[in-house]
DNA sequence: TGATATTAGGCAACCGGTTTCCTAACGCAA
DNA sequence: TTGCGTTAGGAAACCGGTTGCCTAATATCA
């Protein structure tokens, strides 16, 4: 096994100055209630700037009971959908190196000094993102760690930050209804059926129909793979006037397909999607969108994981709204 | 601070058992060269089953002075780069975690196991992507833990795994060279100039040019922003017969632009660009490609890795070759 | 039966820090 | 000069493991 080479300790720095280890672990880390003589302070600093001192990660870890780590979990099979070469590159090795019997991680480096902590210790406190398998969640609930789930699901040691799909959905309904729409149709394509957010908002969709004694679309068109075939059965079979997207790529591919049949937006078709993102705003008809605040999400949740580190504040489940924006892509049908 | 409730120590279980400490991490290690009775060993282990004991890795560490994890560097500029919600959430959450004096890391979860390394150490090694930056790579190189560096120089301490870039343009230079093609274009847009292997190809084809005595294109047409442009000037101008393509993404779109101003591929126009991806594969007209296998350069790199941890092997640079994939795009000019 | 080799396991140092408790020296008032 | 509070710093336990060395008991062999 190769080591790193030797580094400085506080008895190297004690030696020097002939003092015990205790009095330089407390000049270094200038403890309060500690006391000495001037001269002996600066002559200890000196000596540590001198050998190029630098505490022990793992040995101050283990007797503080406390390592100022935060692992994210659950980035990785979110990164490497996007199959980027160096995300795959990463993947490669990281292949490698596990299976010769090591762990691997990826540091994130430090924003302001643009430095790579080099040395992560265990965790004090994990984040995990949108946490699909269980078994993640049950591993981390048992260890006993605080922890932050966003957009998932939490057990007892965690606090849930989610979004409220199905308000957001009810908005972007009411906006549809109150401009005079009766036909409208609920348009996903690209997601898992199984993913919570489909589901939130296709439940939001039929109860709001069923409220309202709306008629529904045949069942099957949602998901129908082809855009155009779907325009033509929805919009030029059933009548539909508008529809609610799963999301803003959606709509993007609606409005292509309902250029090529000729279909004017917002004149012959309403469209709201949700995510209000780049694809929503720069689009030719900008889309009417709900928003999914997911930056802001993710940062109350870290703010209260810190109240939790720092205060012992309870675990906690928030529930963040969504609002609409409404831009051309939505008007009243028309007559 | 919130701490992590007690877990069960080896002492608990030599206490449990009334045997020493060290019999009992012998025990649970099964260290060569040491012997029990058997009704003590399965004492030790069902009590230490029945504690529901795991080692503290800390512990572990600092004794043993390795621990079992190597960091991946770099990767983070790159996954950040493509913006999807969930490493958009990530960097948002870390913000506020550094800021309030945390670090954070990324762990990847273990493929076979699929479960997260809870509690990574200090590290035995890193692999850093690309760097572009030095800071990292003097940073890394001064904490004197071995490294590789995937596509990208490295320092005493590092491997360097790269491609050989100039290498691969002359393969595809050389190609279309013996097809019969006189002048041959270069073809950037996308790419940072000052990236290493723009400068590279674009040397390689210089110096190919020269070579042969091949007659040059004028210099700014390379990078011109626009395809149609491009080829009005560099191929019913200029009168070229062939391009090099810097990416697949290159070659892609100035294929759709050919078909717009209606220039035969390959009849008219020969088209070779570097990476075999799906892109390149799967083209109304496929495109004779250069391989740049980073896949087999990260698993080259990281196995080399490896060795020098295992066997303390020494630090290597390693130029992996790239080759020919000929496919419809190219031909002879026609006369 | 005695000498020797092997087995079974304990003791204590060590990894590199932190922290509790203790004491010698000093200053000051009585 | 005695008594007491403060200051300056040391000794040692501790965090939770690993490992070199040692010894008593048992097994093997002559």
């Amino acid at each position: 096994m190769a080591h790193t080479p030797a580094r400085p300790t506080l008895k190297a720095i004690a030696l020097a100055c002939e003092v015990n280890k205790s009095t330089v672990s407390r000049i270094l880390n200038n403890s309060i209630g500690f006391a000495c003589s001037p001269e002996l302070r600066e002559r200890v600093l000196s000596e540590a700037e001198r050998l190029g001192y630098r505490p022990h990660p793992l040995a101050r870890a283990l007797a503080t009971r406390h390592s100022g780590i935060i692992a994210i979990l659950g980035l990785w099979t979110h990164v490497l959908d996007q199959n980027s070469i160096y995300t795959q590159m990463a993947r490669s090795a990281a292949e490698i190196l596990q299976a010769g019997g090591y762990h691997v991680t990826a540091t994130l480096p430090h924003p302001h000094a643009g430095i790579y902590p080099l040395w992560p210790q265990a965790v004090d406190a994990a984040v995990i993102l949108q946490p699909e398998d269980l078994n993640a969640l049950t591993q981390i609930e048992a260890s006993g760690i605080p922890y932050l789930s966003l957009d998932g699901v939490a057990g007892p040691h965690g606090s849930a930050f989610v979004l409220d799909d199905r308000q957001g959905a009810e908005l972007a309904l009411k906006h549809l209804k109150e401009l005079g729409h009766r036909r409208i149709a609920w348009r996903t394509r690209s997601i898992p059926s199984h993913h919570h957010s489909r589901l939130d908002r296709e439940t939001a969709w039929r109860e709001f129909l069923r409220r309202y004694r709306l008629a529904a679309p045949p069942d099957e068109l949602a998901a129908h793979p082809d855009d155009e075939t779907f325009l033509r059965e929805c919009v030029l079979g059933w009548g539909a006037t508008a529809v609610f997207c799963y999301s803003s790529m959606e709509a993007a591919r609606l409005g292509r397909a309902a250029r090529t049949l000729d279909l004017a937006i917002p004149g012959r078709l309403s469209i709201v999607c949700v995510n209000d993102d780049d694809e929503a705003r720069n689009a030719t008809i900008p889309f009417t969108a709900i928003t999914t605040p997911f930056s802001e999400l993710a940062k109350a949740g870290a703010t209260q994981l810190l109240e939790r580190l720092v205060r012992g504040a309870k675990p906690q489940r928030y529930v963040l709204r969504e609002t609409l924006v409404v831009r051309a892509s939505t008007a009243p049908p028309i007559r």
